[in-house]
DNA sequence: GTGAAAGCGCTAACAG
DNA sequence: CTGTTAGCGCTTTCAC
């Protein structure tokens, strides 16, 4: 009982003439084309489309690479990518690739080998020349947020451009004693983000003539990885820094917090400033650089779906796409005392 | 250019044997088997799940519709659905569905409707009778996760009774002014988590016969949500209660931080507890009730991939498995002053 | 054990 | 504009 047959004899017509019909694509009278949507509609047909991407070779489908779900710059990406492409009528498979994973080749040897998407979208992980041949040589178009790959269209801010504008921004205020509280060098994440972030601080330092050494701490990328580093860092107040340049909101929140919970005064005694954009950023009138996770997936998805639609085939070639950010500057910074 | 063809050719067997020895099905002379799977090898040959599901009717990938993907809860379900999913060879395509989403009808007609998903998962989505027979019309098992689903196998804690619980805990500790702070009716969650909360939250005060009118402040599901609430219900201290119960962590963290600025001290002044596990749970020393959701997860792909296999077909019967929950008792509450 | 043939549900050519 | 035919890549009878 292929379905497809029931809608054409339902509507006395041939089996092309009801694809065509539905499809959109190719010549059908008016007249044809309402008998074959009324008779489809009465017995509740909906196409296949593996069946379909059998002879099309287009699935309908994209996949979605990402290292985590539950920080909130990828979980705004990720809600946002979902969005874009239902819209478009493509269902999102996900890849959950945290950094070290032992499933990574498993994932692009069978699962994404399997010919069943449209393209493929990694976020934040750093795909291999040889896992973007890979991809390549099934035709498909890849498309990155995060940080450059070769071969392939990325979304990406600046990220050491975005640490040197924080540390500016402290500097500016008339602070010296600056730290930075990121991710640890030995647990690296793709791109090198914690080290681009290290950088931008010790570019602004060392342009403004200030020491570095010392000058870093290392944080888990979480809120209570904030508030562990901030417990040790500013236990001893004669050794406290005045300001505190953060990799990320969360980081931030959790210095906050743990600031708060030493008694000092934010921004009297320290000044925090953080990046994403996180909605816990207003609630503790966090100074921050905004990121826009969101327009990011949205530009990613054009970029994808362009590609597909575009007469010279999937873009194959590398090409980075640099996303503004802007800081947003709220009362947790100020000038030193 | 069939590929399994190609494969066939080369280990000079036929495509029914070559399909044979790489799925694992039917009779094939070890011989044979390794010749066959030395030339897939060698020409990287990865099946089209695709065409395999047009013969067998199986896809090798599961549909999770849910309502939120940052919410703590969510993020850490779908991180475990998508891990237990990919470890047995399934793919997992998500539906991002919030509580009045204008794509439901969309998502349940069209894209659930292309048979393309082995069995579907409702993660904190209440199906109508409509949508779950829909489900069940295409023969696919269906597992929920969050509440009652008359027709399909659901997994979930006991709202009601886990509320009741955290309130007892207050009352035993000798608190008799409780507030409850958890999600407004008129923004009801599915399977109405506001209503059962706050209904829990009802009987405990009631079996211990205190009043409970003025008992309850509306919030946001949210640490920000928590915190608006925190600054409304603590600002007076004379009106101010000595215990609090939060319909999540994430409302009670809000709390605590609410509490914190306006210089309440915590538990001495104020007892707060939460539901739900959170990572930050420990760092705010918060007592609360976990709902373990990742246990949560992999009982339902093990309910789900048992359906599959069972010769029985898909299990199409209602039934709901209750998830204990366990109270930790940190240094968030304690006996009233 | 293995091969030949049929067919899953659909769309793309090509006639008409 | 519409019907007929072929075939996408795979699995599965059913012979051998």
């Amino acid at each position: 009982m292929s379905a497809i047959a029931d809608v054409a004899r339902l509507a006395g017509v041939a089996k092309a003439t009801a694809s065509r019909a539905l499809s959109g694509r190719g010549y059908v009278s008016e007249e044809t084309r309402s008998k074959v949507i009324a008779a489809a509609a009465q017995i509740g047909y909906v196409a296949s489309p593996n069946a379909a991407s059998l002879v099309t070779g287009r699935t309908q489908s994209v996949g979605v690479i990402i290292p985590f779900i539950s920080r909130w710059f990828f979980s705004e990406i990720l809600e946002s990518l979902e969005h874009s492409l239902l819209a478009r009528g493509y269902d999102m498979t996900l890849y959950n690739l945290p950094t070290h994973s032992a499933e990574r080749e498993r994932v692009f040897d069978f699962f994404l080998a399997r010919k069943r998407f449209d393209g493929v979208i990694s976020v934040g992980v750093e795909l291999s020349d040889a896992e973007v041949a890979q991809l390549h040589r099934m035709g498909r178009p890849l498309v990155g947020i995060g940080g450059e790959i070769p071969g392939a269209h990325t979304i990406a801010i600046d990220d050491v451009a975005t640490a040197r504008l924080a540390t500016e921004h402290l500097l500016s205020l008339g602070h010296t004693d600056i730290r930075h509280v990121g991710g640890s060098q030995l647990e690296e994440m793709d791109f090198a983000v914690h080290s681009k972030r290290l950088t931008g601080f010790t570019e602004a330092m060392a342009a403004a003539g200030l020491p570095t050494h010392d000058g870093f701490a290392a944080s888990a990328f979480t809120v209570p990885g904030g508030y562990e580093a901030g417990l040790a860092l500013f236990g001893d107040p004669y050794r406290r820094p005045t300001a505190v340049f953060a990799a990320s909101d969360e980081i931030a929140v959790g210095l906050i917090i743990a600031a708060r919970e030493l008694g000092i005064l934010i921004p009297t005694e320290l000044s925090v400033i953080g990046i994403d954009g996180h909605p816990y950023a207003e609630m503790f009138r966090l100074t921050t650089i905004e990121q826009h996770p969101r327009n990011q997936a949205t530009m990613a998805i054009d970029s994808l779906l362009a590609a597909l639609d575009s007469p010279a085939g999937p873009a194959l070639t590398g090409h980075i796409t640099r996303v503004p950010t802007n800081l947003v500057m709220r009362s947790s910074t100020s000038a030193p005392r």
